[in-house]
DNA sequence: GCTGCAAATATACATGTGTATAGACAAATG
DNA sequence: CATTTGTCTATACACATGTATATTTGCAGC
């Protein structure tokens, strides 16, 4: 329901009548150049959109039904993007050195990258449409997905115990995600001390996890 | 810098002209009646506002320079009452039972309370301007510094080690303000499996900070 | 060449916005 | 009483927005 299709130049479906001059994904790259630290997606005006773009007001409707659509569709894209990026960078660094303090890195990287995907995903999911948070939610979901079953293989690799992982991966994600929201608005210069502090935080759970598997704690 | 001359009625503060027929705390609350779980603070409109407020559009001058000074007087009265109403929970619950889980529930009752204060600071810490996010970002500093010295207390009145205290007060509190709000678009129903995720979570650190204390394990 | 037709534009309209300016109202002071 | 002074209202302006309607543009097939 959400795109299906988007497919930019897979298909050449023989056109009918006149070219496309801007495709789905040339709107959506606009939406991007013009959110920033303080502009939230869900407060981009259609026209300011079509204005970055090149194309007039009305040409938006070829292409999105309205700018919640827009919204979707470009929480999507930043969400399998960064997910990508920090999944390379784990299996890259899996035999390195720690995967925790690696995976923070690389997911705090993204804070400085080029292309805000970050950004989006740490701001979006407060605030706009119903569609819109849902649409943050599930990325969140695919990534404590990816850490839970990261988990769970490291657990038995090392012979630590771990108990509740789903829950593990959920309060890592959210934490980890919270932390970057927080550092996404302080100067580069403090990224490294928040990465630290982002370490020591995941240590404690992962910590917590284990000793509880361990002494066997219940919960209540 | 903030407000420093609200005080509405302590000081009668000889009147020269006409009486005021609204104060600056009917405007905040006329901008509480219109902040939804869509609708964030940033996106008030001043005419908006006053017409909630019913005075005309002008009159809005005569108690704030523009929006975002309002948006930042709710923040911290939002903030301060958040801290009440939780202080006294956790007080009261201190020697009840467990510490963890009545903060936490108290916490999450604020999500169905009458004034939306929690919903607040869990939506407007992400978008707006930078006065902005630092009067929520404030308002979660106040969170972990109580949190933080009763942290330390409970870990002496107990004999059980801690570490990294303050991070684990911001661990703990971010970590629970992420969770209320992912909860607070989720019908209320759902609310107490929340509750129980956020009460593991936090033991999860608790116990990690504490097995770090005594196993003296270095943090790299 | 011409025709059909989808893609993009031009123009226009109603509505909402922030705010400037000027005036009306009411309380305190003389 | 009249004056002063702060508060609030009325009117108005320029501007931005979403979208409806009509028009132009340019590729595909005859």
């Amino acid at each position: 329901m959400t795109q299906a299709k988007s497919a930019d130049s897979s298909k050449p479906r023989r056109h009918q009548g006149r070219k496309a001059v801007i495709t789905r994904d040339d709107l959506i790259n606009a939406a991007l150049a013009l959110v920033g630290p303080h502009r939230s997606v869900s407060t981009l005006s259609l026209r300011e959109v079509t204005r970055e773009a090149g194309i007039a007001p009305n040409s938006f409707y070829r292409h999105f039904h309205d700018t919640d659509e827009l919204a979707v569709a470009l929480i999507d894209k930043a969400g399998t993007a960064l997910r990508d990026i920090i999944g390379q960078a784990r299996t890259r660094a899996a035999s390195n050195r720690s995967v925790v303090r690696s995976s923070i890195e690389a997911f705090m990287e993204q804070l400085g990258a080029d292309e805000k995907f970050l950004p989006i995903l740490l701001r979006e999911g407060t605030v706009g449409s119903e569609a819109f948070k849902t649409a943050v939610e599930r990325q969140l979901q695919f990534f404590e997905e990816e850490l839970c079953s990261d988990l769970v293989r490291l657990a038995e690799a090392n012979k630590t115990g771990i108990v509740h992982a789903p829950l593990v991966a959920k309060a890592i994600t959210r934490l980890v995600f919270a932390m970057g929201a927080t550092a996404m608005d302080r100067p580069a210069a403090e990224h490294p001390a928040i990465v630290e502090e982002m370490v020591v935080m995941v240590r404690m759970i992962i910590v917590g996890t284990q000793t509880m598997a361990r002494e066997g704690t219940r919960l209540g």
